[in-house]
RNA sequence: CGGGGCGUGGCGCAGCCUGGUUAGCGCGUUGGUCUGGGGGACCAAAGGUCGCGAGUUCGAAUCUCGCCGCCCCGACCA
């Protein structure tokens, strides 16, 4: 097809907007792919809606491809399913009434209403189902950020599957992630699939999808080899060995006076800071005060205490420090503690210098097992530098966008609902569940985030750039470049003829600003040769090409 | 929700501290002339409740208070 630049509503921008700062929110906004209405509201224009609509059809292509059938759920959503679940209490929640006080929300995805229409399965006959469907989905998120980054209404594509036991469901959830990986792939964004944070619920089989980029909510930690990626919130680092002082047969008690670090007490004593350890005293949600214990140079990463826990904390009060440790923070340790300790895994071997729970004095020698009992679990922040668990190669950082997310979540929504099926043996069970998203719109911002340059975006992959061909028409070409859009067209290319009345210099810009991935020009020269220039976008080649030779060589 | 910042023609900004003629500048827009392969030049023009509301004052874009909106950091994130 063939698009007129100078009948289109396109408005690019000379200059980024002030308040922005993530490349893909500028350039989407230079390049008049989108606009903003609210904080985290945001309109495709028409140039950014032909990009979401590609990337919708090749999820959809991949989704029909693995025998899923599409349906189209409401919105707005009675409260009654969300309080069969128990998710109506989500913060995230938009709520709003009718005319007569009947009230109903905005999902957050639609977990509730697909397992509503799959009561209506009744036998083991009629299992397994993979249904999904392209909906708006509303949150109220605290904090919406870098333009299509972060919003508050947005498509998803969520899929879900419906199925009589455990196997069934692993083979519904291995052909999604399997769909997932040729979206990606077909899309043109590198996406790397990480185990999830399973949080306090636990147990569950999750997925991320996460692409990295210049800005993003989350961080890739991988490993140079390939055989390793995690989220950094679970990401399991191996951090180096500490030089240890020679062991001693019991903790014996050191005067600090004054020491209150870990970076101050290795300093006093002269030992390596990975020979400490630190404490980290932590007050659960139901009250009790547990002690967090990690190597002296490293972070407590909160996710991965919430999982070890299984219940919400925040660091404790100097009152409750007192009362439970008779020293202040600075002086704890494990060693004589009454409470609870866990204790991260790098602390498992060797002695470690640690608080003595008196005002000014540590203990050296401290060993797990032998001077106190703790329970062991994965408690540090991963940092650069650090090994990969599986074959010691080395780790590398990187911020993330979360474009997918699957899961599997057995019979938490069909229990509230009352979503059973009777099997061969007339026996009624729960239909087992699991749920699969892509945010379209993510993808898109991802893609323009790993291919963007000074110019702008450089290039969009074939597959779903709003145009293949940005044909450029210089004064006098018109003829030729209506013969060269009319190829290229012929050839089943999407052709965007820049027929505008401006400057070269113009056109040319926002040629590299759209970023398609080739530019045609038809100019002055093509008059003489009845050739064309064709460049390509991403790595700037250039060559002149007959207009005859253009659907076959592009 | 805590911290920081911003709000002035379509876009990007100055003016505010130290109140005082018709509120400026660049880009863009409209008309015109010349131009024409990397955002060209010149001429003319249109376009602004200075976020909203109170207050102080003879007088408020400017000072005070309140509210709203937007951005960033943090908390949070099915």
């Amino acid at each position: 097809m063939i698009a007129r630049a100078s009948q289109l509503f396109l408005p690019t921008l000379r200059e980024p907007p002030a308040d922005a700062e993530a490349a893909s929110h500028k350039l989407l906004v230079r390049g008049g792919f989108v606009r903003q209405v609210g904080t985290g509201l945001w309109t495709y224009l028409p140039l950014g809606w032909r990009v979401h609509r590609k990337i919708e059809q090749i999820v959809r292509e991949e989704m029909d491809g693995i025998g899923a059938q599409e349906f189209l759920a409401p919105v707005l959503t009675p409260v009654e399913l969300w309080e069969a679940t128990g998710r109506d209490k989500i913060p995230e929640l938009f709520h709003l009434s009718d005319r007569t006080g009947r009230r109903f929300i905005l999902p957050i995805t639609h977990e509730e209403t697909f397992t509503f229409h799959a009561r209506e399965i009744r036998s083991y006959k009629e299992l397994p189902q993979l249904w999904y469907h392209f909906q708006t989905k509303d949150r109220d998120e605290p904090r919406p950020r870098g333009g299509l980054l972060r919003v508050r209404e947005f498509i998803m594509k969520d899929a879900y599957s419906f199925d009589r036991d455990e196997e069934s469901a692993f083979v519904s959830f291995e052909k999604n992630r399997a769909a997932y990986h040729r979206i990606f792939e077909r899309c043109g964004v590198e996406a790397h699939e990480v185990r999830a944070e399973s949080g306090i619920m636990g147990g569950e089989l999750t997925f991320d999808f996460l692409a990295p980029s210049g800005s993003g909510e989350n961080t890739l930690v991988r490993c140079e080899r390939g055989d390793y990626a995690a989220d950094a919130e679970i990401a399991q680092g191996v951090p180096r060995a500490p030089e240890l002082p020679a062991p001693l047969a019991a903790p014996e008690e050191v005067e600090t006076p004054g020491v209150a670090t870990c970076e101050a007490l290795a300093t006093f004593l002269g030992t390596d800071l990975a020979a400490t350890s630190k404490a980290m005293p932590v007050t659960t949600d139901d009250g009790r005060v547990v002690l967090a214990l990690i190597r002296g140079d490293d972070r407590l990463s909160e996710s991965k205490l919430l999982s070890a826990l299984k219940i919400g904390s925040r660091a404790s009060t100097d009152d409750e420090i007192r009362a439970a440790f008779g020293a202040s923070g600075g002086s704890l340790g494990p060693v004589g503690y009454e409470g609870e300790v866990i204790a991260d895994l790098t602390l498992r071997e060797g002695q470690f210098v640690a608080g003595a729970n008196r005002d000014g004095f540590h203990l050296r020698g401290v060993e797990a097992g032998r001077d106190y009992e703790p329970e062991f679990a994965d408690l540090r922040e991963p940092v650069d530098g650090d090994r990969c668990p599986e074959c010691g190669g080395a780790l590398t950082f990187q911020t993330a966008i979360e474009v997918g997310h699957i899961f599997y979540f057995a019979d938490k929504y069909s229990s509230g609902l009352g979503a059973t099926f009777l099997d061969e043996n007339g026996r009624e069970k729960p239909i087992l569940g699991g749920s699969y998203g892509i945010g379209p719109g993510r993808v898109l911002a991802a893609v323009i985030e790993q291919n963007h340059d000074a110019d702008g975006i450089a290039a969009w992959p074939e597959s779903i750039a709003p145009y293949h061909a940005h044909l450029v028409v210089l004064p006098g070409a018109d003829e030729i470049a209506e013969q060269a859009a009319e190829a290229l067209s012929a050839a089943g290319r999407d052709v965007l003829l820049d027929d505008r009345d401006q400057r070269a210099g113009e056109k040319f810009a926002d040629a590299d600003l759209i970023g398609c991935p080739i530019r045609v020009t038809a100019g002055k020269k093509s008059l003489e040769d009845g050739k064309v220039d064709v460049r390509t976008r991403a790595d700037g080649a250039e060559k002149r090409l007959d207009v005859a030779e253009l659907g076959k060589e592009v």
